[in-house]
DNA sequence: GCGACATCTCATCGTTGCATGAGATGTTCC
DNA sequence: GGAACATCTCATGCAACGATGAGATGTCGC
């Protein structure tokens, strides 16, 4: 049912680029198999880090650096824990958690 | 339970490591903006390489490489244009486009 | 068939990212 | 205070990634 006015396609060569720019930085956090347990990890309460490194595997100093830059995306915090100062316990910042998430949602919707 | 009567905080280094390559093949995939933006701009519909290439702002055969890799990942399929077989069309693999989607929900949630 | 076009593949190169090791900071316990 | 522990930061080496150019394949119109 389609007017037939022109027949030979015509690839539009004035659209506009979508802007994923937050789309793909959030996808760049979760691209690495440790940030990704990481934030696994976190969606079922807080954790320190030695948990962490046990249960996925990496050496501490490595999932340290990791966790830097999840903190420098604010998506999670780090504060001791109150009986024993030694344990450092991170936990996820589900404002930008969620930001995150619909971000990558509005690309695979 | 494992102390007597300490209120030391004990983690607990028994701790399963999550699944989440999945997630982390899906979070890799969108990781680069030009890949987010073909997967953001195939959500409305089939579209040719010179249209992406266009609006995306990169050579063809620079987006060719990402779609390569889409395909490979089949999340992505190419049919030629009826009317004009000169022009490839992309179209996104909706089941395999909802699976990552889930993967990576399952790591956000 | 030939020339123009659309797209792909491959090799290369520069950049980025990750794991590692060493050293520094902070905390607890004695 | 000092030892042991938990974690961070920084520098380095290596592997993976992305952009580019050249060449190959396939399609169209003449």
């Amino acid at each position: 049912m389609t007017g037939k006015l022109s027949v030979l396609p015509t690839p539009r060569m004035d659209l506009a680029g979508p802007d994923v720019a937050d789309a793909a930085a959030a996808a760049a956090l979760l691209a690495d198999p440790v940030r990704a347990g990481i934030l696994r990890m976190l969606a079922d309460g807080r954790h320190c880090v030695c948990e962490m490194a046990a249960a996925l595997g990496v050496r501490e100093n490595n999932l340290s650096n990791h966790l830097a830059r999840l903190r420098n995306a604010g998506m999670v915090s780090a504060s001791r824990h109150e009986a024993n100062g030694r344990f450092l316990y991170y936990e996820r910042n589900d404002a930008v958690v969620a930001a995150a998430r619909a971000a990558l949602d509005e690309v695979l919707r």
